[in-house]
DNA sequence: GAAAAATATGCACACTTTTGCATAGTGGGC
DNA sequence: GCCCACTATGCAAAAGTGTGCATATTTTTC
């Protein structure tokens, strides 16, 4: 149910459409909670029929119209009472990390491949939520309180994303020596 | 779709049971992929129906029957396709890092408590793993090519694990301030 | 001038995951 | 003797997610 909880989160400040809500979702709460554009879509709608949205419709030249959503008050009660509630353990699902598991020198280029994209992602990432923390959160004791818990999830996101590129270097070294050994035996 | 190789990686060296999996997952390849029993037992169902797995009933003495699934050539060959395969990029879902967005100082105690508890049990993990590795995963260089793998995803389990720790404290120091200020204030 | 990409919203279906319940025998503690 | 925990398997329904497709306009690119 947090997607829910994800949209009204990413609506606090702004009001926004939901083509907007798909895009930015990466720049924001959308690096700990994704979603297609066809589940904010439906989402939103939701949210609005239970009154925890407003919308309204923007006439655009040049674009097609745009349907932009609100928070209500409502929808900050529900969202403060959901933030006071228990917490679900993280999912922790990874492909990648399951498909090591059947390292063999017939797979190992191809895992190896697969890592360095996740590497090269994962740099884009860090470096882009890096600018952010820079530019708007370089000194979190001064901060607002709200804007202290966004400065501590956007600090997990980098801690994991440099953690994750440093362990990529480790794994892309024992799988070259992998790979280096069956070219030997060939 | 990865429920299933994650069900036969788990069955590679040892045939198991529908329960022995759902408790064994979690020190095993269920650091990474988690299923509840139910899943679990449907999931075995159908490998077996499609001939990936095989099963033979165990009759035990004080306890119920049950029933053991060994993986098949078929199985074996299905999984090495897999890992050939596209990987898809990582889920990324963390409930606690959204309610994070929504710091205030009414629910600063609530979200140190359960950064807490996360702490906590992300020790046990850490330490579950790091015993595992220490005693089967000493020397990387010598393992064999399967095992490197395997070595590697709980590498990246436990750096992920420490991060985490670290970020735990930086967290509750920071949580801590926002309480003590709360205090003052009334 | 045509094709592609971006803006903008949405339906329908399939698959996955979660939740709640059901059953049934054994062993241990009080 | 009763209750609880553990072993062991499963069904059914609901909720959530993902995939593919559909539509319409405008701006940009070749």
């Amino acid at each position: 149910m947090a997607l829910a909880q994800a949209i009204l989160t990413a609506l606090i400040d702004d009001d926004l459409s939901g083509y907007e809500l798909a895009k930015d979702f990466e720049i924001s709460v959308g690096f700990f909670w994704n979603a297609s554009h066809q589940q904010i879509y439906q989402e939103l709608r939701k949210l609005s029929d239970k009154g925890w949205l407003n919308k309204r419709e923007v006439t655009q030249r040049g674009k097609p119209n745009k349907i932009v959503y609100g928070i209500t008050l409502a929808g900050r009660e529900a969202l403060s009472k959901w933030v006071l509630g228990p917490t679900k353990t993280q999912a922790a699902k990874d492909e990648l990390l399951v498909k090591l598991y059947n390292l063999s020198p017939d797979n190992a280029g191809h895992l190896a491949a697969e890592v360095q994209a996740r590497r090269e992602e994962m740099m884009r990432r860090v470096y882009l939520y890096e600018k952010i923390r820079m530019r708007h959160y370089a000194d979190p004791a001064t901060l607002p309180t709200r804007r202290k818990g966004v400065y501590l999830a956007l600090t997990a996101g980098i801690r994991q994303g440099e953690q994750f590129l440093a362990w990529c270097d480790e794994a892309l070294e024992l799988l070259a020596t992998v790979e280096a050994e069956q070219a030997r035996q060939q």
